[in-house]
DNA sequence: TCAACATTTTGTCCAGGACAAAATATGAAC
DNA sequence: GTTCATATTTTGTCCTGGACAAAATGTTGA
């Protein structure tokens, strides 16, 4: 009759699962900050509570953002959660209408509604076109989704699923404008190691082909090396990195700074994504974008510096 | 201009994102049995070469394969190969056309070549129809999928892209068929705890919808408690779950016993998939199917056994 | 404002012992 | 021979407590 789980609590294997804090970590933290201090089973080994796991979670979140281990151990879990609140990107509060729209395109996220997601998301491409359903639905979806997650409120799965649903649909909708592969600027689009997500670079990518670009992506992880080389190789008239909230901007300052050096002067490098946000005019000769919505002007202004194909 | 990374060798850390091996596992192995021997560095922490981590993949796959490791750590690199290829499934080598097909299928997967490989799927899809292309194209490509991915021919993104693009077009045709909601059978569909493979449910009701049955699917990752609830709550006739290769005999026997213990005897029990070759008629009331073939023949002995929906 | 240096924090690594769960071998009973 | 229960081996994971480098932070001087 009973063959749920006893609530009881969870070994460090299944800790480590749940808040991706490894085992080592949480004997350390437990050695060094008294916290968590689980108790033990009849082999001694470590039993954490669900309220222990709950606390780890909202640490790790917050640790995610940059705060440190020291200074959260000893909160409340209701002062954390405050903390994860008061964090959340402010959302500039679209119009009304297309607020309630997000809220059910999250709730089908939320509930496992694959086909129901897929049709909202298609119905607001076919209305707006390809270029205003990324630049306002997709990044503030994407904002949202990302808050979202960073509550806890969506767990891995979801993640997925909203992200293969637009990713399917972004390819499909690029690839049916794509006829034209002749034009001009030649774009080369990637990320960096350790940036796995293409989200960014799909979303640009959709920005530019509109406008004539002819794009070549990469995808996701290209190794610095290999991106110079490509960048010399195609005749490429930019280069664009992605960079999602998750990657480190030292690493990410670094790593341009650096590709900037390798490549030919007459090559831009133009560099986006939520993981830059805030370290902005330091890098010289590199077009940082707050906004993906300015893609299309920074397209225009290319053009404009550079005109004539001529022949060559 | 030299960026990339020395061809020294790996941190355990990096071992185990590789090879799947925990670290404390690997130690363990090189305290009992010599192997692997990492070289040190100059702080005394392990550092492994290529050529051991390459073999203490194969013996991975092969304990995944049921192996067991005393077995495998003395052999040279060249016999685990030999082994990983007889472990292989024997492909029963359909028509030589069908069989070019998949290896462009399979080329376009290992290139990354999203749009391809989509066109290709939906193109046989069309072809074939829904029940066909399931039996004909997904069966043995998953299969060589699998194959594919045991030898190490395929990494995790490969083997995410075919499946993602697979779930999105069986979704789309399931949700085109799915008209008719009053269909008989009702078939509630899920899998077990620590089963996440989805495709298998999804090739399930791929084959019964087309025969006019209602099927419901709770997704993968299903208490066998919430099972049990489901299926009496929602009145189920059949109840269907699935196993991948990858998830354990036992465990799949223990839990069919368990639920078929916990259903009203009126209720049909079915299980197929990869994880339950060869453990066939062990178990009572219990349907096993080992093809997916067999599921319209299935549906169409439960209509002979169960006519007449009279009223209710 | 930035760069260079000193200090603290923090995650990961190590050794080697222990033990339970899984797999296998052994034997009894039908 | 097959099925079941019981002994034995194999194997993965957990434990403690020490160590240290990389990252983050604080400090100083141009």
């Amino acid at each position: 009759m009973n063959t749920s789980i006893p609530p009881s609590g969870l070994p460090i294997a299944a800790v480590e699962r749940d808040t991706g804090l490894a085992k080592d970590t949480l004997r350390v933290w437990e050695r060094r900050y008294g916290f968590p201090s689980p108790a033990r089973d009849s082999n001694g080994e470590r039993v954490y509570s669900a309220d222990q796991v709950d606390k780890l979670r909202l640490i790790r979140r917050l640790i995610d953002q940059g705060l440190r281990p020291a200074k959260l151990i000893g909160l409340e879990p209701a002062a954390l959660s405050e903390l994860l609140g008061g964090l959340g990107t402010a959302h500039p509060a679209a119009d009304p209408a297309r607020s309630a729209q997000f809220e059910t395109i999250l709730k089908f996220v939320r509930l496992h509604l694959h086909e129901d997601l897929r049709r909202s998301l298609q119905q607001l491409l076919m209305k707006l076109g390809l270029q205003r359903f990324v630049g306002e639905v997709l990044a503030p979806l994407n904002l949202l989704v990302g808050d979202a997650w960073l509550r806890g409120e969506l767990e891995v799965p979801e993640e997925h699923l909203y992200t293969e649903q637009v990713q399917n649909l972004l390819r499909a909708a690029i690839s049916s404008q794509a006829a034209a592969s002749e034009g001009r600027p030649r774009v080369l689009l990637t990320t960096f190691p350790d940036e796995q997500h293409a989200l960014g670079l799909l979303m640009a990518e959709a920005m530019m082909v509109p406008e004539g670009a002819c794009c070549i992506s990469l995808g996701t992880q290209t190794p610095l090396d290999d991106i110079r080389n490509a960048a010399r190789a195609g005749r490429f008239d930019i280069v664009a990195v992605s960079f999602s909230a998750a990657f480190p901007a030292r690493l990410a300052l670094d790593g341009l700074r650096s590709l900037r050096e390798g490549l030919p002067g007459e090559t831009s490098l133009w560099a986006g994504g939520a993981g830059l946000q805030g370290i902005a005019r330091k890098l010289p000769d590199i077009r940082i974008f707050d906004s993906i919505d300015e893609l299309p002007d920074a397209l225009r202004i290319w053009r404009e510096a550079h005109p004539a194909p001529a022949q060559e």
